[in-house]
DNA sequence: ACCCCTGTTCGGCG
DNA sequence: CCGCCGAACAGGGG
C-alpha cells in the first residue's frame, strides 16, 4: 500500500505515544515480517523502554527508543502502525504490539511483506545509515538525479524512478504521476532523455513528492482532484488535462499508467 | 472462481 | 556489469 507520503503518515501513527514507557511487548515470532531479526532480543530490550521519537527516510522509518534501541519498521505492500487502547488483544495480522499504560502501537500487516527490525547500540543501525538522499533534501538536485540516471541508460525511466537507491520512497502511483507531469513516456530508456526532460522530470519529482507530503502525509487527505492517481486505476481512466484515455502496459515489472497524447 | 495488487529480494538467464 | 523475469512472501479486494 504505502509509497512515501503514507509511510510518513502511518509514522506519526505512534507520535502519541512519544515519552512513555513500554510496558510489555507482544510478538508474532517467527513470522516473516521478522525474518533476520531476533524477536526475544526486540522484546527483552524494548520492555521498560522510553520511545523517544521516529524518523523516515523513503520508504524505512526508525522509532528511537531509551537505552540505545531502534526499531525500524517497513510497511511493504499491505503494512500498517496504529494505535489502539491499552487492553488491546492482537488478531492473526497483528505481528507487534508495543504496550503503554496509556495506549497500544500495534503494526499490522496481512500480507507479511513488511519487514520489522531491531538494534541495540549506541550507533545507528547500519541499515539505516545508507540511505539516498531525501527527494525534498536539498542535496537530492539535478547533478545527483543525472548522475543517477546515467549508470542506467539502458532502463526504461519509470523503472529507474522505482529504484530506491535514487528515488528514495517513490513507488509505482508517484512514478506514473512524475512522468505525466513530466510529460515523458514511461518506457522511454533513460539514456534516450534530453536535457529538457530531465529538468522536466526533476521539478515533476520535487513538486509530487512535496504536495504528497502536505496532503496524504499530513492527514491522509487526496491528493489535489487533477492529478493523475484518482485516474490510473479506473478502467476508463483519462488525463485529466484534456480526457484522453490513459493507456496500460506493465513497465519495470509494475502497472504503468499513461496518457498517449501528453507523454511521448 | 479468477485476477489484480501503492514492495523488495533473489536466483537464473541473455 | 546490466537488466529482465518469475518466484517468494501470504492474503484481501473487486
Amino acid at each position: 500500500m504505502p509509497e512515501l507520503a503514507e509511510v510518513e503518515w502511518y509514522r506519526k501513527q505512534w507520535n502519541d505515544g512519544r515519552g512513555d514507557e513500554i510496558v510489555d511487548v507482544r510478538v508474532h515470532t517467527g513470522k516473516y515480517v521478522f525474518r533476520g531479526t531476533n524477536t526475544r532480543v526486540l522484546q527483552e530490550n524494548l520492555v521498560g523502554k522510553k520511545l523517544l521519537r521516529s524518523t523516515r527516510r523513503g520508504k524505512q522509518m526508525l522509532f528511537e527508543f531509551s537505552g540505545d534501541n531502534w526499531l525500524g519498521i517497513h510497511l511493504g505492500m499491505t503494512g500498517k502502525t496504529h494505535v489502539e487502547s491499552p487492553d488491546f488483544r492482537p488478531g492473526k495480522h497483528d505481528h507487534l504490539v508495543l504496550y503503554q499504560q496509556k495506549r497500544a502501537l500495534v503494526f499490522t500487516d496481512p500480507r507479511e511483506l513488511g519487514h520489522v527490525l531491531f538494534h541495540h547500540g549506541a550507533d545507528e543501525p547500519a541499515w539505516w545509515k545508507q540511505h539516498a538522499p531525501e527527494v525534498v533534501s536539498r542535496e537530492f538536485d539535478q547533478k545527483f538525479l543525472d548522475q543517477f540516471l546515467d549508470r542506467h541508460l539502458k532502463a526504461p525511466i519509470k523503472a529507474v524512478l522505482l529504484m530506491q537507491r535514487g528515488f528514495p520512497g517513490i513507488g509505482n502511483w508517484m512514478a506514473d504521476e512524475i512522468l505525466w507531469r513530466a510529460k515523458v513516456l514511461p518506457s522511454k530508456r533513460a539514456g534516450k532523455l534530453n536535457t529538457r526532460e530531465r529538468v522536466k522530470i526533476f521539478r515533476a519529482a520535487k513538486f509530487v513528492v512535496r504536495r504528497s507530503l502536505e496532503t496524504l502525509g499530513r492527514h491522509f487527505s487526496d491528493p489535489p482532484r487533477t492529478w493523475l492517481i484518482h485516474q490510473r486505476w479506473e478502467n476508463s481512466g483519462v488525463c485529466p488535462r484534456h480526457r484522453t484515455p490513459l493507456r496500460r502496459a506493465t513497465i519495470g515489472g509494475r502497472t504503468t499508467a499513461w496518457c498517449p497524447r501528453c507523454q511521448r
